[in-house]
DNA sequence: AGCGCCTGTTACACTTCGTTACAAATCTCT
DNA sequence: AGAGATTTGTAACGAAGTGTAACAGGCGCT
């Protein structure tokens, strides 16, 4: 299980930023590309990156105003990008917060670099165990501590869970009674796109019910929705 | 960092460097300057820094070099001053733990914005031993002593701590419940990047659950996630 | 009933991680 | 300054975890 950063890529042109987000897969990131302010709103408002490519010359809002906004509202670390020569916009971005820039044109190994750089300084947005972080849980039969990714029942039975079946397991419980697909749990527990005929979450939750279902080959914990995905069919309480 | 930021610059052009601390000093930070590698090292080791502005071209070591020594033995921030077209300079410079760089001739506001810009970021990961001198901090069933970097727990076990373990084990407390690649964590114990296959986190991870965990076969306190990195897996309390 | 699709499982190859041992670097004491 | 002790980083090996491929069985549609 690898969580690969996540990088917003916002250009008003669409080579650049479509070679960006292509450059930026082949070296270990997800990328996702925004082709103005209002199209970089909407895709924060549905997704969590890790750092967003901010171009300064953009139409409608641009790229300074967005800076500023941005630096205002959090810690979302900002790369951005100028003109050659444009001093003023760099000297001006670095003062109102941006982590860092790069002058177009550039070399495309020196902003896989940059990025590299100032992700290696950053924290992630968010704990390993997502909301249920420090919490142990009640469903089913079993008591999960989020902490030592330990699962325990009343017969005083202890099972450890890898990574992958802790982070599976979370965001099921997260969820409770709602269907989740392939994609979605493969998305929200590795951060990667489903290859073409992926069975990565089928294998993952059969490993999980080995571990959690009294009896594996008619699972009651987590149910199957044949065409939708899998579903946490418990009620889930919170501990502590 | 209560009182003015400490700049160490380093080139051996005369005119450039008393032009740099003279407009440093203007602007709010304390400048010294030093004229290549021999004189930064006597510069380093009787006074206290808070970033150095580094020429790559110099007589004797060169910047790279220096570079390389400096994220080496530190967490020392680092702007790289490369001649205009040095792009391979800068790439590797980056690459290899610089903060940043700039390209001569520079605009001084533009100097003074960048070396805002990487302090603002360097204070932001000040580990506690740096800004909390003299707490005490509690996780799992361990007392942190920060001053004298012993651990101690309930029955009246001490543990002595390295510095390294104990730098690692601040940087951890720092962000309990959360992810730190292995990247993440060299840089901010060493100031170094990484090499192709470095295996140091680890080692010294391996070391530090030797000491504080009750099983370190089947760690609880600092926990592994695949592919991912480290967790420190507990609550944390500061204690005084 | 037949067929195609979907799902569960097993096995295996590969990746990642833990540990040990040793060399190199650093620290401490005389 | 030098010797010894301690700490740290690198290399190697083995264990554990993960994803892919293949096969079999079940389900749903015609």
């Amino acid at each position: 299980m690898s969580e690969l950063p996540h990088i917003l890529v916002v250009d008003d042109h669409r080579e650049i930023r479509e070679a960006m987000t292509r450059y930026l897969k082949k070296n270990g990131m997800r990328a996702t590309s925004a082709r103005d302010a209002v199209d970089m709103d909407a895709k924060l408002a549905n997704g969590r990156y890790d750092l967003i490519v901010l171009d300064v010359m953009m139409p409608g809002e641009d790229g300074l105003s967005v800076c500023r906004r941005l630096s205002a509202s959090g810690s979302m670390p900002i790369l951005m990008l100028t003109a050659l020569g444009g001093e003023t916009d760099r000297i001006v971005g670095l003062e109102i917060g941006a982590d860092d820039y790069l002058s177009k044109p550039f070399n495309p190994r020196e902003l896989v670099a940059r990025i590299k750089s100032i992700l290696r300084r950053s924290t992630k947005v968010e704990p390993f165990a997502g909301k249920l972080s420090g919490r142990r849980i009640a469903f089913a039969d079993w008591i999960l501590d989020t902490d030592s990714r330990v699962l325990s029942n009343a017969e005083g039975m202890q099972i450890d869970l890898t990574g992958s079946e802790f982070k599976l397991l979370t965001i099921l419980l997260e969820h409770p009674r709602f269907v989740l697909s392939r994609d979605q749990l493969l998305d929200l527990s590795t951060g990667r796109a489903p290859s073409v005929f992926d069975r990565t979450i089928d294998n993952q939750i059969s490993r999980l019910r080995r571990k959690i279902e009294l009896d594996p080959s008619r699972p009651r914990i987590v149910t199957t929705v044949r065409g939708g995905g899998y579903c946490l069919a418990a009620d889930v309480r919170e501990l502590s």
